[in-house]
DNA sequence: TATTTGCATTGTAAACAATACAAATTTATA
DNA sequence: TATAAATTTGTATTGTTTACAATGCAAATA
């Protein structure tokens, strides 16, 4: 039942479901390693042959805006989505540029801004360092 | 008393001094606006006019390497960098752009992720959302 | 005072991400 | 089926960032 998953989520969210939209929300599903345009768009591309990168885009900022994926700006170099939407935080290993999902500490529900300044509609938070497998590595 | 404040402040973080470094990092610390590089760029243009745009981009990576100051990756457009490099949270307004420094929330000392297969070097905490100003006018 | 050494700066070229836009295609609707 | 609307495609373009080679400069050494 790959895209009847996909599928649904797309409704969920109100948007309009098409092969290519399909296939991308399906690959995030699938794929929680937090992928870039770039990676959908190869990844895709072996099964859609014609998919434009465009279109990747395209798709990707629209799931964002519906609330259906979530837009990670952790890595300066490039803009990572993921198909997670639940709360959680991100950590970014500095060596091996790889971005995984952390838990939110307990404590975490009451961490809204002090100031009454802002409409809050979205919370991020991560960490960068060191993972653990780059730290057992003896090279620097 | 400018720049003395600059080139301590790049002594103190082992950035051998220079013309440029000390400009750049007056700059970051009079002006807390989070500036992206070609804001610097252009606001020191007029006093060195020999600056290179490539030296901006250096010497900021240096500072951040250095902890001297923070790059924010908040907006997905373009990199920002604050020269207040303790502990706290960013706002950035989705309407105006504008990116605010926030208080952390009193509860956040204890936000280390529950895993500890990382070792955390940096935590970064923001919320998007609207501003005030913005949420006043009446044209959404 | 010359020479050397090494880091910092400059500026151009290139890589790359992201967007704009118009044409083509697909899908929905009458 | 015809028509309209939405989606996709592909190219051109913009803009940011990096790579790199050349140059500048200042402290150290001869």
């Amino acid at each position: 039942m790959t895209d009847r998953n996909a599928l649904d989520t797309l409704q969920r969210y109100g948007i309009h479901p098409s092969v290519q939209r399909i296939a991308i929300m399906d690959y995030l599903l699938k794929h929680c390693t937090h992928p870039t345009v770039d990676e959908v768009y190869v990844a895709l591309g072996k099964d859609i042959p014609t998919l434009s990168k465009t279109t990747v885009y395209n798709t990707l900022r629209l799931f964002a805006e519906h609330g259906a994926a979530q837009m990670l700006t952790i890595d300066e170099k490039k803009v990572c989505f993921d198909g997670v939407v639940t709360s959680h935080a991100h950590f970014m290993c500095k060596r091996c540029g790889r971005l995984m999902d952390v838990q939110l500490p307990g404590c975490f529900q009451e961490c809204q801004p002090a100031e009454a300044d802002f409409i809050v509609e979205e919370t991020h938070l991560y960490y960068k360092g060191v993972c653990k497998s780059c730290a057992h590595k003896v090279n620097a």
